[in-house]
DNA sequence: AAACTACGGCAGGTTCGTTGACTTAATTTA
DNA sequence: TAAATTAAGTCAACGAACCTGCCGTAGTTT
C-alpha cells in the first residue's frame, strides 16, 4: 500500500499549506484515509489467521504419531519454559480450566514426560518440569516450527523482527506482556 | 535483547580483523550466538501464542451472545472480505473439512447472515455474500478487534508495522502468502 | 479453629474438528 | 453422446478439547 496519500493530493495541485491531506477540508481524504486503515486492520486479521494457522501446523505431524494434540504441545512448551511451574500458574498462562489442563497433563505425567515435584515453600504444589523424555520430544517439536520462523526472520531481516515482536506484544493483553516481557 | 555481540566481542579487545564474533575462531561465542538464537525462536512462539489467544478473544464477548463459536467469526470474515466466494474456496482459506463448514455455514444462512447466490459462470457453485445483516455483525465483531490492534499499531509505529506484516507473511504457506499477497 | 488455597477428580455438556459414504446437478473429457 | 469429474449438500459416527458445577483432601493463612 505505497503512498497512497500522493494520489489523494498531488503535490503542486493546490497552495503549499494544503499539500498534506486534511480531513477537515478535504472529507474525500479523510473517508480515503479511514478506509485505508480499516482494510490494513482487516489485512492483520488475515495475517494472524494464516500465520497461526501455518505455525501450529507444522508441528502436528510428530503430534499424530503420539496421538497427541495441540494441548499437549502447548503445555510441553511452557513447562520447558518455566521449569518447576505450579499447575495454578500454567493454567493462568493457558487460560484454560483445570479440568481441561488436567486432562492432557495426567496422559503426559503417566507418559513419562512431564514430572510433578512437591513444592518446598508450599508444599500443596505440584512444581512441573519435563522429564529428559519429555524435553526430548518437547525439542522435536519445536525443530519443527524453528525452521519455519528462522526462514521468515532471516528473509524479514532484524530490523523486521523487531517490529514484528514490538506489534505482536502490542496486540496481547497487559499480563501477557509481562509475561513475555521476563524472557527477553 | 540488545547488543549482546558487544559483550561477547568488546570493541578493541582485539585485533580490528576480529571484531565481529566469529564461530569458527570463537567456539564460546558461537555456543552462545546459537543459544540466543534458540531463546529468540521461543520467545516468537510465546509471541504467536499470546497475540493470537488475545487478538481472537476480543470478539468472544459478541458471539457469546449469538450463540456463535470462533468458526461463525472466521467465516463472517472471509466470505465479508471476498464477496462471491465459491464454498471450494473458502474450504480452502480455512482448511476444515465440508461437513465442519457446513455446520456454521447452514446455521448463519437460516439465521440470514450469509447469502449464497448461483454462479453464473459455473452453476454448480454457490457463491457466498454477507447479507445486511452479516456485514453488520461482521463489523460488530471487527470493532473489538480493530481496537487492539490499531492501539498496536500506533504505539509499534509504521516501520515496525511493517517489520510485522514481512515477518507474519514468511511465517505462513506459500499459498497463504500470495492470498494475503491479492488485498494488499 | 475457621477460612482459604492448590490440586485432583467426577458427571455431563458444547463446539468444532475428523472420516467415510452417498446424492444431485452441472461441467468436462474421451 | 456417454463417462468421468467436480461443486455442493447431507447423514452417521466419532474424537479432541474446551466448558460448568460440584466435591474431596491436604496444606496454609488468618
Amino acid at each position: 500500500m505505497p503512498d497512497q496519500k500522493g494520489a489523494v493530493a498531488p503535490a503542486g495541485a493546490r497552495p503549499a499549506e494544503s499539500r498534506l491531506p486534511d480531513i477537515k477540508s478535504n472529507p474525500q481524504a479523510g473517508a480515503n484515509l479511514l478506509f485505508l486503515r480499516e482494510e490494513e486492520m482487516r489485512a492483520a486479521q488475515d495475517l494472524l489467521f494464516f500465520a497461526y494457522r501455518d505455525f501450529t501446523n507444522a508441528a502436528d505431524v510428530i503430534l499424530d504419531e503420539l496421538a497427541f494434540g495441540r494441548a499437549h504441545h502447548r503445555a510441553l512448551h511452557f513447562i520447558g519454559r518455566n521449569p518447576g511451574l505450579p499447575v495454578t500458574d500454567l493454567l493462568g498462562i493457558l487460560r484454560i480450566t483445570k479440568q481441561s489442563l488436567a486432562r492432557v497433563l495426567t496422559t503426559l505425567v503417566d507418559d513419562g514426560y512431564v514430572a510433578q515435584t512437591q513444592g518446598r515453600a508450599d508444599r500443596r504444589q505440584r512444581l512441573l518440569t519435563l522429564t529428559e523424555k519429555g524435553q526430548a520430544l518437547e525439542r522435536r517439536l519445536f525443530e519443527r516450527q524453528r525452521e519455519r520462523l528462522l526462514a521468515a526472520y532471516r528473509e524479514a531481516g532484524a530490523g523486521a523482527v523487531e517490529g514484528f515482536r514490538r506489534v505482536m506484544r502490542g496486540i496481547m493483553d497487559e499480563d501477557a506482556r509481562r509475561y513475555t516481557g521476563r524472557h527477553s
